[in-house]
DNA sequence: AACACGCCGTCCGAAAACGGCGAGTCCACC
DNA sequence: GGTGGACTCGCCGTTTTCGGACGGCGTGTT
């Protein structure tokens, strides 16, 4: 109908680094971390856009998540991916702030209960960290497996959601000693 | 730097049957018979501008080649093709009105004497029917072989440019008995 | 703990299939 | 004999298919 949505980004610094945020439409596409893992080259179409609204928005709630101030996102997400890798990254979206559960727990929910090591897959390629909270899928055994960022990243984003109050939250079936 | 050029579109009836024509940037990449092969499908993008200016530019000059007062088409044109494709197309586009020249000519002339079969191939996925002339491309022993918006119309686009007084122009290779 | 094995979407490279041909043969007909 | 039709084969860029490798795992065994 209308030609191609275009894409535009900023930085942002926080107390994990800088991320790079991205939108395209009315849609956050991705959140990056400097250096990470999968991280996306800039399209010749990208332009940068401090001053967007979406972005501004989207930022303003990533600093309100840093600040302890919000376990939930409240923003419209668009992420490129296979059919497969977007339901895992729909139901992911899903977790809650402080809980976690592990990868096959995952496959189970999409459907595919015998696809854990895809899933495991489809999550390492997500590409709005954070915001989809990929960084609370964790191995069956306790561990944490992986991360694109890095898993020092990882383990300071549960730390910063872990409940203060031991409050014995027992999640699906992950087991307690996650660390 | 900026994003991508809209692509534009519009419908224009003709003799040998309504034709899609497309635009995009400052250029034309594409025109097709309704319902021939190798069609595009529209894309998400596309937005019909029966007002835009290129557009109108073709289609006028379109219709004065319908109507016999144009041997040449004057416009930017940029189809989307492998470099391949693209070389082949190029040559198409040098091919004169009234004049016909056979696939193992045009392959000698992009420097590809032995690819006769694959310029073929290349100019049936010509995407800019007419005004890229890859109707005057016939088989060397004089037959049609194959058009994507058939023969009929191939045909019929030699016969509106054969020149009328006998001439007897004979072209690079082509055998006179063609038809 | 460390390892082997089955699991299953993706990615990537290799291989095969597919044409809008042309030249060469072989035959059947004037 | 010359022509023309039907057939075979080699031609080569593109597209499609296929098969193997690769993981942000989980279970069972040692």
């Amino acid at each position: 109908m209308n030609h191609h949505p275009s894409t535009r980004w900023c930085r942002r610094s926080g107390p994990l680094g800088t991320m790079r945020l991205v939108a395209r439409g009315e849609a956050i596409v991705g959140l990056y971390f400097d250096g990470q893992k999968y991280d996306v080259r800039e399209g010749d179409d990208w332009r940068a856009a401090p001053a967007d609204a979406l972005l501004r928005d989207a930022a303003r709630q990533l600093d309100e998540y840093f600040d302890g101030q919000r376990t939930r996102f409240d923003l419209a997400l668009d992420p490129t991916g296979t059919p497969f890798q977007r339901s895992i990254w729909r139901t992911i979206a899903a977790v809650p702030s402080g809980s976690t559960i592990t990868y096959g727990e995952l496959a189970r929910r999409v459907g595919k209960p015998s696809s854990v090591r895809a899933a495991g897959a489809a999550t390492g390629r997500n590409p709005i960290s954070i915001v989809v909270p990929c960084h609370r899928i964790i191995g069956a055994g306790g561990a944490l497996t992986g991360y694109a960022g890095g898993l020092d990243r990882k383990r300071a984003l549960l730390a910063l959601e872990r409940p203060l109050h031991e409050d014995v939250r027992r999640t699906s079936d992950a087991r307690t000693h996650a660390r």
